[in-house]
Parts: structure tokens; sequence; C-alpha cells
RNA sequence: CGCGGGAUAGAGCAGUUGGCAGCUCGCCAGGCCCAUAACCUGGAGGUCGUCGGUUCGAGUCCGACUCCCGCAACCA
């Protein structure tokens, strides 16, 4: 039955440099989504999440806010945890780089790049805005200049680093991504398979320590902290234990990892050169999701149109918000929110649609005092074409369609309600005949819900388990 | 010739092995009255960006073009 026992997902950590956003919240419910349903299946299923915390934008936060970095990571990390009470998430561990065993982690996997002569130490120069007292990369510049301060020259600092033998690693990758589902969706493989056949360059993984302490110690040098790339990639393997626990390691590595699409270089190649160096086998798949748009417009800090989860969660409820990002924008592609959007979704499809057809059935078996004793059940004909074609959906990680093919249903049964119109009859038997296969059908939907809207899943199955169904609370109460 | 994405009904969007063009909202006309002013039926509305090609057949594959949008590596 099934192809493995053990089954890992892991999000990437979100960088605690400013609050959660919900373009993260629609990363790791789509993650959560890909771990219930794996539960469902049967797999013993591990789920990571976490905060990155090293590096010199939390040093400067830290330091602009008054507080040590300890004390920084410890409050903005504890922002990112309530997520898993608000959206209702499942993960099995949020782990911290700035963990301890996360930190010898990364030391140990240091050594083993280190040990293949994959890590060498270069002069690497770096221009430095004197005005922003920051470093800039050639994409921060307009025509050579700090936009920030566009009168002043930059300086250019050079500063001994290590570097990491990415170039090396151009065949192997190039190989990896033969394997044509490794990177999903196929056009941002073919993009990063171009990016890599285009050329790598060797990459900076160290920093001075004395211009920027906050990072894991290099390993026999005083002088550099990690770079905070290569220490937060490591944490998709300290989090299962590596190195020290080896066998629960083993039993769930590799991953499927999921990111945004800024995220497809690090993810797809450069931890996977990592990986290659360190003799760990690489991911089993990386899922590249879209950006998400307020009211067509770029979400950014800048621009103060960040859109906070838990606002939403506080006003529709976790399963109203799930519902809109994992149905409304197809998995892999930019997607829009907008409140008059979410609105018109939420009365279309939850008001109008699955909870009028509770409210509508249940009701009707209350008030004629029918007693049911039902169970989910997906071998039941009248819900097969609907698993079928469900599952098809899942496999290839389309959530928008597996729950259009859900909501096809739930009209169906409408309709069906509407047509066999039990209300007009007066003959108790005949009235149940009609509305128990209808009250068996809300039942399984329900069961198949239960990745997407955990909460409502559970709700419909307490209720439609009962000897007596009775028409209860209305799950979404229409918003005007 | 840097890389990639998009262009489908008034609006917002689905449509991955090519096979009578779909969904939601909105609009019009009926029905029902169990239900969350909800539900059901019917209707108007599209030359699927443009041009060409492959094919019995293309929104779907190939080529060219136009217009929008991201990204352009050590900033995670």
């Amino acid at each position: 039955m099934l192809d493995q026992e053990y089954f890992y997902i892991t999000t990437t950590l979100p960088y605690i440099n400013s609050e959660p956003h919900i373009g993260f919240a629609a990363e790791i419910i789509k993650a959560d989504v890909i771990a219930r349903y794996q539960r469902q299946q049967g797999r013993k299923v591990f789920f990571n999440t976490g905060t990155d915390e090293h590096g010199l934008k939390v040093y400067q936060k830290a330091q602009a806010e008054g507080l040590s970095v300890a004390q920084y990571c410890d409050k903005y990390s504890a922002k990112f945890r309530p997520l898993k009470e608000k959206l209702n998430l499942s993960y099995d561990k949020f782990i911290r780089t700035t963990d301890s065993f996360h930190k010898a982690a990364a030391q140990e996997f240091w050594r083993r790049c280190l040990a293949n002569g994959d890590i060498y130490k270069k002069t690497y120069e770096v221009k430095y805005c004197v005005g922003c007292e920051m470093e800039k990369t050639d994409s921060e510049l307009n025509n050579g200049f700090c936009p920030l301060h566009p009168g002043q020259k930059l300086e250019i600092i050079a500063e001994e680093n290590y570097f990491f033998r990415f170039s090396k690693y151009q065949k192997q990758l190039l190989k990896l991504y033969e394997q044509n589902d490794f990177v999903i969706p196929a056009s941002r493989l073919k993009e990063i398979n171009t990016f890599v056949a285009n050329g790598l360059k060797d990459f900076s993984i160290s920093r001075q320590r004395d211009k920027m302490p906050h990072g894991v110690p290099v390993p026999d040098d005083d002088s550099q902290v990690m770079y905070v790339w290569f220490d937060a990639l490591v944490n998709y393997i300290s989090t299962l234990g590596w190195p020290e626990d080896e066998s629960n390691f083993l039993k769930y590595w590799p991953a499927i990892q999921v990111c945004g699409k800024d995220n497809l270089r690090p993810q797809a190649a450069m931890w996977q050169a990592m990986l290659m160096s360190a003799g760990i086998k690489p991911s089993k798949n990386v899922l590249v999701f879209g950006f998400l748009t307020n009211n067509g417009e770029k979400i950014s800090k800048s621009s103060g149109n960040t859109v906070d989860p838990y606002i939403l969660v506080d006003e529709y409820g976790s399963d109203a918000l799930r519902y809109y990002l994992l149905a409304e924008i197809p998995t892999f592609t930019d997607g829009d929110y907008s409140e008059d959007k979410f609105i018109a979704r939420y009365n279309a499809d939850l008001a109008n649609g699955l909870g009028n057809l509770v409210a509508r059935v249940s009701n009707l078996l209350e008030k004629n005092e029918i007693e049911t004793n039902l169970k989910p059940d997906l071998s039941i004909a009248d819900i097969k074409e609907t698993v079928a074609l469900f599952k098809k959906s899942m496999e290839i990680y389309h959530f928008n369609e597996a729950l259009h093919i859900i909501w096809k249903k739930i009209s169906d049964l409408n309709e069906s309600l509407s047509a066999q119109a039990p209300w007009k009859l007066n003959d108790k038997a005949e009235v149940a005949n009609i509305l128990i296969p209808l009250a068996q059908s809300i039942l399984n939907l329900s069961y198949l819900l239960e990745p997407f809207m955990p909460l409502t899943s559970f709700n419909i199955q307490s209720q439609f388990q009962n000897k007596q169904i009775k028409k209860g609370e209305a799950l979404f109460p229409r918003l005007n």
C-alpha cells in the first residue's frame, strides 16, 4: 500500500527581522495540508518549522531596540510560535537556529565540507555605504551608488572570508535536476537548471566576528562566524537529530522542502551542493510556491501594506483563512489577497455552500427525529468519483483543484436535496432514505476536508456521527 | 538577444497525458420555501493577447511578435 512509512516535510525558517506575515502563513499552511494529508494516509510524519535567527540584520535590529541579541531573538521567535494555534498547524518541531544542538550540528556540517576540500579562504571585497553604515550588494545600488546616499562614494572593504566551492557541484546539480520532479513546479526546475547551467560562483560562508559577532562560530577559527545562510540551511537535518541521532535521521531524510519563489536558489542549488559536499543525500523534492499581493500590489514592509494573519484569524477564524489561501490561489502561482475577495469567497463557498448544506441536512434530520449511525466511508459509490479526482489533485499538490472537487460535490448535494424535496413528504421512512445518504456524503466530505480545514472537519464529524444529528450552530455565519 | 511568469465572458480566476470552452461574483427571468435573505432551474455575455505552423482536431504543442509583472546570487 504505502510506498514509504516515514514522511518528512519542512518549511523554510522565517528570518526574524520582522513580524509574521501572510506570505509565510500561506507557505506553512500548504505544508500543513501536506503533512495532515500524509498522516491520513497512515504515514509517520515529521513536520518541521522554526526561526532563522543569526546574521547582520538581527544583530542590528537588536541594537536598534536596545536589546541583547539573545533577548531580541527570544522576543521575535516567540512571535512566530502562536502561528501554531492561530493557524491550527500540526508541526512536530519548532527549531531555532540559536538552539545549541543546531549550532553544534552546523559546526559538524562545516567540518565535513572542509574535510571534503570544499571550504577555503579568500579575500572578499564588499561595497560599504558609510551613510547607511552597511554593506551593499550590486542589486541594491543605483548606477553604482546607494539609493539612500547617492552623493556618497561607496567604500570598498576587503575582508578575508571562507568560501564554499559551489562551482565544483555544477555537474552533480544538473544531474540531480534530471530527476524531473526534483523541483516542483516544472517551470521552477527549468529556471534553476538554466541558472546552474550558466555557471556557478563560489559563495562566501563566513563573516568577520569583530564586525558581526552574531553567528555560529567557525570551527577552529575564532576570528570568523558562519554566514547566516550556511548555518540556517543545516536546520533541515539538525532538527532530525543529525549528526547524533543517525537512526532517526535516516528514517526521515530526505525531506520534502517547501519555500517561496525567492528561495529557489538557496534551497534547490546551494543547499543541495552543501549536502553533496557533506556526503548526505539530496532533498527529495523542493516545492516552490508563489507570492501574494495585497489588492494587486506587492506586499512590502516599506510600503506598509503587510497583512497580519493574526488579525484575520481573530476576525474570521483559522479555517476561513486557510480556505481562502488554499482555494483562491493555485498552489504554485502568485495570488492576490484582498478583504473584498476574502469576504466574497467566504460567503459563496463557506456560508452559502458548505455551511448552508450542513444546516439544511442536519435541521431536517433533527426535525424529523431520524436516527443515524454513520462513519466516514470513502468506499461507497456516491463518493468514489470525488475521492478519485481528489486524490489525483492531491498527489500533484493542486490544492485549489482538490477543494474545487469537494465543492462540486457540495453543489451536487445541494441540488440533490432540492430535487428530492424531503420537506414535502410525510412518510418518515421515505424522508430518511433521502437524508441519510446525504448525511453520509457530508460526513465523507468532511473527512476529505480535514487537511484543509481541521476544525470544521472535526466539528462536522462529531455532529454527523451522533445518533440523533442536530442542527447546532452555524458553521460559517454569513458576512455582510 | 540575462532568467522566469502572465495575457481565457463586465470583474476576479480555473483549465498538466491536445477532443463539444469552465468556476465564483455581478446581471436578467423563473422555482422553492428545509436552510445562514440561503438553495434549485434557465438565460444573456468569450474570434481563450496578435500572426503563422503541426494535427482529423489546439486555450492546451511549435515558431515569431505585442503588452504587463517578478527576479538578476553572497540583502536569508
